[in-house]
RNA sequence: GGCGACGUGGCCAAGUGGUAAGGCAGAGGCCUGCAAAGCCUUUAUCCGCCGGUUCGAAUCCGGCCGUCGCCUCCA
C-alpha cells in the first residue's frame, strides 16, 4: 500500500500534483481561520472540516502535522460590532473564540497545532511592513500605507487574474484612504479615533487584513512552508496579496501547495441572511439534527465541488450513518465462527486500500465512503452466511479504527450506563421467556413499554440486542 | 468584459479512453410469531445538446444550451 502517492489540486498550477514536503516527514500548513465576530456557520465549517480530513489524510499517510490556523480578531466588522456592545474588542472576541472551539468539537474537528489570534502578533505585521518599505514595495497616504502590486511582477499568478482586463467600476471602494492605484492594497490603516491602534516601529495604527495571515503563516511556519487553504472567494484578492506580501519580503516562495475549498449552497441557493437559509451549526443542533449526521453530509461532497446542502440530504446522511452504526452493532452481537468465515483478509485489505486510494485522489471523501459502505455491505452479507473468523474479524476492527481516525463519523462508544439499565435487562428478559411461551401479547406488550422508554429491542439469531433509540 | 467551476437514474454522487461505484428514496421477495436489522431482485442501452477524433468516449477536441462563483477585505 505504500505504493499510493498523495495528490493534491493546486489552484497555483491548476493540476492534480503529488505531495512531497520540503521538510522530510513534516507536512506544515496554513489554514485561514474565522473572524471571530459572529458564530459559524455551515459554511465556514465545511471549510474548516475540509482542513480537518487535509491535516487526518495527512497522518494516515505518515507525515507529522504542523497546522496553523488563524483568528482574525480585528477588522471593520469585530472593531463595529464590539463598539455596539460595548465592551472591548478582546472581551468581544474571546466570546466568539471560546464558541468557535466549541463547534469544532461539536463536528469532531481535530484541533490545530496554533491558533494565533491577529492581536498578538502586532510586532511581527509591523515588522513585515517595514521589510516592504525597505524594499521600495510600499507608499505612504496620510498616515496609512499601501503595497505597491507594480512592484511585484508576478502579482496574479495564483488567481490568474489580469486587473488591466477586470470590470472597471465594478464596485466602488468604499476604503477612505488615498491610494495611487486602484489596485493596490493597503497594509496598514492608520490610527482613528474610535478604533483600537497600536504603536510600533511604523507608527501607529491597525493591520489590513492580507497582512495578519503572511505575517503570521511566516512567523510559525517559516518563509517557505508546503500548503495554503482556505475558501475559494480567498483566492482573490486575499491569497493574491498574501503572495505579493510574503514573496516581496522574503524573497522565497511562499507556500507551495494552494487548496481551495467551494462554497457550499443552500437548497440550491447562496446562503445568505436576507435569503433565511442561512444555518450555524448552533441552529441546526437545536433542531435536532446529530452533529455527525452534518459532519458526515459535509464531507458526503468531495471539498472541491460546490455541496448543496438540504435537508433531504441530511435525511439521507441520517440514514446512511444509521446503517453504518447498525452494522458495527452487529459485528460487536455476533459471536465469532471457528471456520474460515465468510469474509476474508483480502476484503479487508482491498477495504483498506480503496480508503486510502480515495483520500490520495486529492481528498475524495465521497470515494472514501464508498469503500467503507463496500466493506459493511460484505460484513453484513459474511454475518448473515458463514460468519467472520476471530482473525479476520480483528483486522476488520483494526480497519476500521484506522479509517475512522480519518473520517470521525462513527458512533462514540455508548458509556451511558444508566440507573435503570438492570431494569431494563429485566424486561427484556421478561420478553424473551414470553415469546418462549409463544405469550406474544405479552412480549409486544412490553416491547411497548421498552419503546416508550426509548429502548429498542431487536432479535438476532443470538438472543435479543436492544439499545438505546 | 476578464478569470473559473459545473451539468451522470427521483435525490446526493463515484467514474478522465474500454463499455455506468456507493448512499438515500421507491417496488417486489427472503428471514421474523409480528417487528427491527440484514440479505436478494428491481429502477440510466445511457451520462445537457450537436458535431468531430478513435477499433472504441460519460471520459479527448470544437460548437451550442443551461446553472453557478470570483473580479478588493464573504469559507
Amino acid at each position: 500500500m505504500d505504493d499510493i502517492r498523495l495528490r493534491f489540486y493546486n489552484t497555483l498550477t491548476r493540476k492534480p500534483e503529488p505531495f512531497e514536503s520540503l521538510e522530510e516527514g513534516h507536512a506544515r500548513f496554513y489554514t485561514c481561520g474565522p473572524t471571530v465576530y459572529n458564530f459559524s456557520h455551515i459554511g465556514n465549517l465545511r471549510t474548516f472540516l475540509f482542513e480537518d480530513i487535509l491535516r487526518r489524510t495527512l497522518k494516515l499517510f505518515g507525515w507529522r502535522v504542523t497546522q496553523v490556523m488563524n483568528l482574525t480578531d480585528i477588522d471593520d466588522k469585530t472593531i463595529r460590532s464590539a463598539n455596539e456592545a460595548g465592551i472591548s474588542l478582546r472581551e468581544f472576541t474571546d466570546t466568539f473564540i471560546q464558541a468557535f472551539f466549541e463547534d469544532l468539537d461539536t463536528l469532531r474537528i481535530e484541533r490545530a497545532e496554533h491558533y494565533p489570534r491577529a492581536t498578538d502578533y502586532i510586532a511581527e505585521m509591523a515588522h513585515l511592513v517595514k521589510t516592504l518599505e525597505e524594499g521600495g514595495h510600499t507608499y505612504r497616504s496620510g498616515d496609512s500605507i499601501y503595497y505597491r502590486i507594480s512592484t511585484f511582477p508576478a502579482y496574479g499568478k495564483l488567481s490568474r487574474i489580469r486587473l488591466d482586463k477586470t470590470k472597471a467600476g465594478a464596485r466602488v471602494d468604499s476604503d477612505e484612504y488615498e491610494k495611487e492605484d486602484a489596485r493596490d492594497f493597503v497594509l496598514w490603516k492608520a490610527a482613528k479615533e474610535d478604533e483600537p491602534s497600536w504603536d510600533t516601529e511604523i507608527g501607529s495604527g491597525r493591520p489590513g487584513w492580507h497582512l495578519e495571515c503572511s505575517a503570521m503563516a511566516m512567523s510559525l511556519l517559516g518563509e517557505s512552508f508546503d500548503i495554503h487553504t482556505g475558501g475559494v472567494d480567498n483566492i482573490f484578492p486575499h491569497h493574491e496579496n498574501e503572495i505579493a506580501q510574503s514573496e516581496a519580503a522574503s524573497g522565497k516562495p511562499f507556500a507551495r501547495f494552494w487548496l481551495h475549498a467551494e462554497h457550499l449552497n443552500v437548497e440550491s441557493e447562496k446562503m445568505a441572511k436576507s435569503k433565511g437559509n442561512f444555518f450555524t451549526l448552533r441552529e441546526l443542533i437545536e433542531r435536532g439534527y446529530d452533529p455527525i449526521v452534518i459532519r458526515y453530509l459535509l464531507m458526503s461532497v468531495p471539498y472541491r465541488q460546490k455541496l448543496n446542502f438540504t435537508f433531504d440530504g441530511l435525511h439521507a446522511a441520517e440514514q446512511a450513518l444509521e446503517r453504518i452504526a447498525n452494522t458495527l452493532r452487529r459485528l460487536e452481537h455476533t459471536p465469532e465462527v471457528e471456520n474460515q468465515g465468510a469474509l476474508c483478509q483480502a476484503d479487508v485489505e482491498a477495504f483498506r486500500r480503496q480508503l486510502r486510494e480515495g483520500l490520495a485522489d486529492d481528498l475524495n471523501t465521497a470515494k472514501a465512503l464508498a469503500a467503507l459502505h463496500t466493506v459493511l455491505h460484505k460484513v453484513n452479507t459474511a454475518l448473515d452466511g458463514g460468519g467472520i473468523s476471530p482473525k479476520v474479524r480483528s483486522a476488520l476492527l483494526e480497519a476500521f479504527t484506522e479509517a475512522d481516525n480519518v473520517l470521525g463519523i462513527f458512533p462514540k462508544q455508548e458509556i451511558s450506563e444508566t440507573n435503570d439499565d438492570d431494569e431494563i435487562q429485566s424486561l427484556v428478559n421478561q420478553r424473551t421467556e414470553a415469546r418462549k411461551n409463544k405469550d406474544f401479547a405479552r412480549s409486544d406488550a412490553i416491547r411497548d413499554e421498552l419503546t416508550a422508554r426509548g429502548i429498542l429491542v431487536e432479535d438476532t439469531p443470538h438472543g435479543p440486542v436492544w439499545r438505546k433509540g
